[in-house]
DNA sequence: TACCAGGGCCTTT
DNA sequence: AAAGGCCATGGT
């Protein structure tokens, strides 16, 4: 990889990433197609436009200290993706995943926002999901740019309160937010730390949040706190596993990139096969 | 273990 | 245009 400043913006060249297939593949849920390989959304509280180039990418309104700051690991850039697509072919995974997952990024997302999204995602269809989340952005987030608001924190969404949040109309979720919201402000879930801790440990500790259960916390685990052994398993996933695997399987199999096997087979699943 | 919980997207009639 | 299935689930 390499970073190069150009007038208004960073150039990233050399480096294996689809962006297409990264902010569209269910991971993240507030970047847009906003024009040929142009993606906007908002991440770590900052506005970002991005467009696909030959070999990378090029950003908006970016300067390297910023990018090396904090985006070369939210875009997981210092991971090498061509050694786990050698190791997941090894370990069995098939070619149809390996092809349809190839250029997708784990992206680093800030663990309490990982952690409310995808709580707001139990039972229920992305746009809606997007949708939902992007509501609580406007309701309690704070203002970046017209129309733009960052993410609330979790003492942002304490302060609303279930009967706050109806606005947002997520339901019988509108309580597990609160519940995970007040935990997190007071302390009783440090976030943090979890990602310094084996995996097991992270996701019971996630589980202790009502409404959210190995799925939801295996999300947090794997898309907010780094570990990539993290293995969701959703409706698509339990398709995927008795389609290409039958009743023996383990995620084990795929080891510490079990994570990132994991996405490759529901992308394949969810977007490129009917 | 089966059913239920907002709401709305999306496909089928 | 109306109906119904389904949705990156977990609680009871």
């Amino acid at each position: 990889m390499n970073v190069t400043q150009k007038t208004g913006g960073i150039l990233i060249t050399d480096c294996d990433i689809d962006l297409y297939k990264t902010f569209d593949c269910g991971q993240c849920f507030r970047f847009d197609s906003t024009g040929e390989q142009t993606f906007t959304g908002v991440a770590l509280g900052r506005l970002i436009s991005i467009k696909a180039t030959e070999g990378g990418f090029y950003i908006d309104n970016m300067s390297c200290e910023e990018f090396e700051k904090d985006f070369v690991r939210y875009f997981d850039l210092n991971r090498d993706y061509a050694e786990i697509h050698t190791a997941l072919e090894k370990a069995g995974l098939h070619q149809g995943a390996l092809q349809s997952g190839k250029g997708i990024r784990i992206l680093r997302q800030d663990p309490w926002e990982a952690l409310c999204s995808f709580i707001i995602s139990q039972n229920n269809n992305i746009p809606r999901i997007k949708k939902i989340i992007s509501s609580l952005c406007v309701l309690l987030g704070n203002k970046i740019d017209d129309g733009v608001y960052s993410f609330p924190t979790a003492v942002q969404v304490a302060t609303a309160g279930v009967e706050g949040l109806a606005p947002i109309k997520a339901g019988f979720r509108a309580k597990y937010i609160i519940d995970a919201a007040e935990r997190v402000a007071d302390g009783r879930l440090e976030l943090e730390k979890l990602s310094n801790v084996p995996l097991s440990e992270a996701i019971s500790a996630l589980c202790t949040v009502k409404g959210v259960g190995p799925k939801v916390a295996s999300c947090v685990a794997l898309f907010g706190l780094g570990h990539t052994d993290a293995f969701p398993i959703d409706v698509w996933i339990k398709r995927v596993i008795d389609k290409y695997y039958g009743n023996s399987f383990s995620p084990d199999s795929f080891g510490q990139y079990a994570g990132i096997a994991q996405q490759y087979l529901f992308y394949h699943e969810r977007y490129l096969s009917k």
